[in-house]
DNA sequence: TGATTATATGCAATTTTACTCATTTACGTC
DNA sequence: GACGTAAATGAGTAAAATTGCATATAATCA
């Protein structure tokens, strides 16, 4: 059943703690990296994980593939929708992880703001 | 993460498709077991997880134990309303496992069933 | 009391999952 | 083309989960 690839790729902290920044914007997996303190490795795993079972698709640009939720799945199971928008938004550790993802925007140096202030120092 | 654990205990098939037969009705161990075709022991276990993570909960009677939804989680984690009330009721397999269960019933060789009708012949 | 039934659990084998390190591939900059 | 960064992946390891078998406990019945 591809409904338990999905339930089972939400049964990790790791994973879910990529859903909860992913639904607030796009993200790559550098910045997961950063953000959440993974390896590198381990970052792309989990978002290969959750790749596989629908529940996010990546964009490429430049070199970086920014990820998202699809919204395809959250029309397909809709306890998807109350998770996302109601139970993950109460978790501490959400809640958390929000605003280090703030400061990490804030702070300018995310992957691209770096390259394109590299760019306009030339 | 107590909310971890929900998700965990509902990312395994056969812990789905019991949990999708007590949305039906309250069933013991040795019931599940027949409907769903699981050792004895390993449907001892899988309850005792649905338990564990709060899903279930147990009521004794005579040497039965009748496993039901607990109503306490449904109110604290709103996906697990949809997720229970709409997604579970699309897989096929869970609507073939409600065929077994109403089949197992009507049958007339349910655990208890055979007790009173043992009692009754007395 | 002794036998039967329902349930839980200790132990061990197997499988799955998560993780790290090192390497590869792809894209972009100099 | 050489170098640097982003992302994925192969190999290896450690931890966790699933399961079966055998046993233990508790309740019921004869």
């Amino acid at each position: 059943m591809e409904f338990l690839d999905v339930l089972k790729a939400l049964g990790d902290e790791n994973r879910i703690r990529i859903i909860n920044l992913l639904r607030q914007e796009a993200l790559c997996v550098c910045e997961l990296e950063v953000i959440l303190n993974l390896s590198q490795s381990n970052a792309s795993r989990h978002v290969t994980k959750l790749k596989n079972a629908k529940l996010i698709i990546g964009e490429k640009k430049a070199q970086w593939i920014y990820y998202r939720l699809d919204r395809n799945i959250l029309e397909k199971f809709s306890f998807l929708n109350a998770l996302f928008h109601e139970d993950l938004t109460r978790l501490q550790q959400c809640q958390a992880d929000l605003l280090q993802l703030k400061k990490h925007k804030e702070s300018g140096i995310g992957c691209e703001e770096l390259t394109e202030n590299k760019t306009m120092r030339l």
